[in-house]
RNA sequence: GCCCCGAUGGUGAAAUGGAUAUCACAUCAGUCUUCGGAACUGACGGUCCAGGUUCGAUUCCUGGUCGGGGCACCA
């Protein structure tokens, strides 16, 4: 629908000599103002030197004229703009089609099916996307800054999945360096040979990390260790290494799990290291690093970028020389048209430097990379550090969601998908890279803004839907539509530019919105047994389609009662 | 010191340069629960400061104040 008024303004804007002006085509904020507003005839009288309100007048005839029986006014407001008010029967027909189209409403079509906001996916349809997130560190337990990164690359993956493209997630994990040698360090102190638990690594890693900076001669011990990790000739701390990266990675698949998110590709540093010496090494060749106290670094001076070391004095990569590996790699086990890698927003400035240097060495693979960065989740209750060990994990912090949904829900299946969901809630609502403050009572509590609110709205609509499959009900149709119409015909509009935004927050808005919106249609309008039955009982299941898709591509649960 | 990001009601957030700045929590006042109240209706209250660009600025530019992050051998 966007579309079509889209193409029929760019039409009249042709026509009065002012084709490829930027325009936007949107839903006011005020329904008053109708289902569509543009500014056109703003922008093109800036560019005529024109007057607005004459070319908004033009425009609005133009507009009544070529779309019809689909709207049943277009009037001029304000300064210029031109607002669009659809037709009832228009605003029913989107409605029936949500309902009939089920879990395909708002996919995003193939050329031949014609979708209206075909132009608009044409970023991702039969692209091939790799996406990088979560990227935990082996050695350590995930900690609630995995978390988010965690559940917004789900989220952005499903978003671009559905507007057509193919998706590989892949995450890059940690299992070398520094914080390995530090929690291999703990164990052998404990003598522990055959770590079982993610728990007692971690606890391993606490103790290295404070002897570390605590204790010159155990400092000693684990640069050493680090090196000899990186030469993996000792069999026996390789062999401990093996084990207790395994234990991890266990653990990490189980949260995964839990979080509804899996990986084509898990990546390690250890798998990255070759690749990222010998590309660094020949770039030194070519004069695009250069060498500095004995270490191998990229100035990234002229581009404006951090200086940084990719390889140590020492001869290891440090982690920007694992990441230009870690590109090639992936670009060998899976050619694409894009890369999105998304990170905590602590290392922006890092990821501009390993993309400026990747430009001098492999130009287009540095281009189609995009970095997506996430926000801090922080505590309103204090901070979190991991060296003091007092870091919140994402299996504790799960754990204690769970129990305090469990308060009202007696199955533990649907306490799970309430938590779920409210800690996804919580963290997709907001714009990707702002922080995110968690407030453990507010988050908790499960009402007003949240996951549950979501959910619960939906619950309500299944149970009508239930109890009128069996019911014969009136047939009368509303004069008027009911405003959860006009929210849900613009249900493909939002989807579609949330995956073009890699902004889930844009659909997590609307879902909000159209659970307010269906809770007070609920509070007003009796469904079962009433003249219009059958015709509500439509809207309730465009509702329930709109609301399962949404929150599905969220990665949210949909649970069938609460 | 240099670089990046941010500042919106009491609190947490929203708003491709658009209309009377949106939402939730909290507070206050109602709905008294027929298809489930984890709900609905209403009230209160806000764009850090000073300039600039523009028909029009929370948004863009300049300067300032405050906060967060980054800045070579950690990831």
């Amino acid at each position: 629908m966007e579309e079509r008024i889209r193409k029929a303004v760019e039409e009249a804007l042709t026509k009065a000599g002012a084709s490829g002006v930027a325009f936007t085509v949107e839903r006011p904020g005020e329904v008053a103002h109708g289902d569509y507003a543009t500014n056109a005839a703003m922008a093109a009288a800036k560019m005529l030197g024109r007057n607005p309100r004459e070319l908004a007048d033009s425009l609005a005839e133009h507009l009544t004229e070529t779309l019809g029986a689909v709207v049943s006014h277009v009037a001029v407001a304000g300064p210029g703009f031109v607002n669009i008010t659809l037709a009832r029967e228009a605003v029913a027909l989107a409605v029936a089609e949500a309902d009939a189209q089920g879990s395909e409403w708002g996919k995003a079509k193939t050329a031949e099916g014609g979708s209206p906001d075909a132009s608009q996916s044409e970023a991702f349809r039969g692209k091939r996307i790799i996406i990088e997130y979560s990227n935990p560190n082996a050695f350590k337990e995930m900690h609630i800054g995995h978390l988010v990164g965690t559940v917004v690359g789900e989220a952005v993956s499903r978003l671009i999945e559905n507007a057509g493209a193919v998706v590989k997630r892949d995450t890059f994990g940690g299992d070398i360096g520094p914080n390995v040698a530090k929690a291999l360090w703990g164990l052998q102190k404990k003598g522990i040979s055959e770590p079982t638990t993610a728990g007692e690594i971690g606890a391993a890693y606490t103790e290295g990390s404070n002897a570390y900076e605590s204790d010159p001669s155990a400092k000693a011990e684990i640069d050493a260790l680090n090196q000899a990790i990186y030469a993996g000739t000792d069999a026996e701390l390789m062999g401990l290494w093996r084990k207790g990266r395994d234990v991890s990675v266990e653990e990490f698949r189980r949260i995964w799990g839990l979080l509804g998110t899996h990986f084509d590709f898990e990546f390690f540093d250890s798998d990255t290291t070759e690749a990222g010496l010998r590309i660094v090494r020949d770039g030194l060749k070519k004069g695009v690093f250069e060498m500095s106290d004995g270490a191998v670094i990229y100035n990234g001076e002229a581009k404006g970028v951090h200086t940084m070391v990719f390889i140590t004095s020492h001869d290891t990569p440090t982690y920007e020389a694992k990441d230009i590996g870690l590109a090639f790699l992936k670009e060998e086990r899976w050619p694409s048209d894009r890369s999105i890698v998304i990170t905590g927003n602590e290392q922006t400035g890092r990821f501009k430097t390993v993309l400026a240097a990747l430009a001098d060495v492999a130009p287009l693979l540095s281009k189609k990379t995009v970095h997506l960065a996430t926000g801090f989740l922080k505590l309103s209750s204090g901070k979190m550090s991991s060296r003091e060990g007092n870091v919140i994990t994402t299996a504790d912090f799960i754990t204690s969601v769970i129990e305090r949904a469990s308060e009202k829900n007696a199955d533990a299946l649907i306490a799970e998908q309430v938590a779920i969901g409210a800690i996804k809630f919580m963290i997709l609502r907001q714009a990707p890279g702002s922080d995110i403050m968690f407030d453990e009572e507010k988050s908790l509590s499960l009402e007003g803004d949240s996951g549950p609110y979501l959910q619960y709205a939906l619950v309500r609509a299944k149970k009508i839907l239930a109890y009128g499959a069996n019911g014969e009900g009136g047939s009368e149709e509303p004069a008027e539509a009911y405003p959860i119409e006009r929210l849900i015909l613009h249900y493909p509009e939002v989807v579609a530019r949330a995956a073009r935004e890699l902004a889930p927050n844009l659909l997590v808005n609307y879902l909000t919105e159209l659970a307010g919106e269906w809770n007070s249609f609920y509070a007003k309008e009796q469904v079962l047994g009433s003249p219009e039955e059958a015709y509500k009982q439509r809207v309730a299941r465009a509702f329930a389609d709109t609301m399962i898709n949404g929150l599905t591509l969220l990665g949210i649960p949909t649970p069938e009662r609460m």
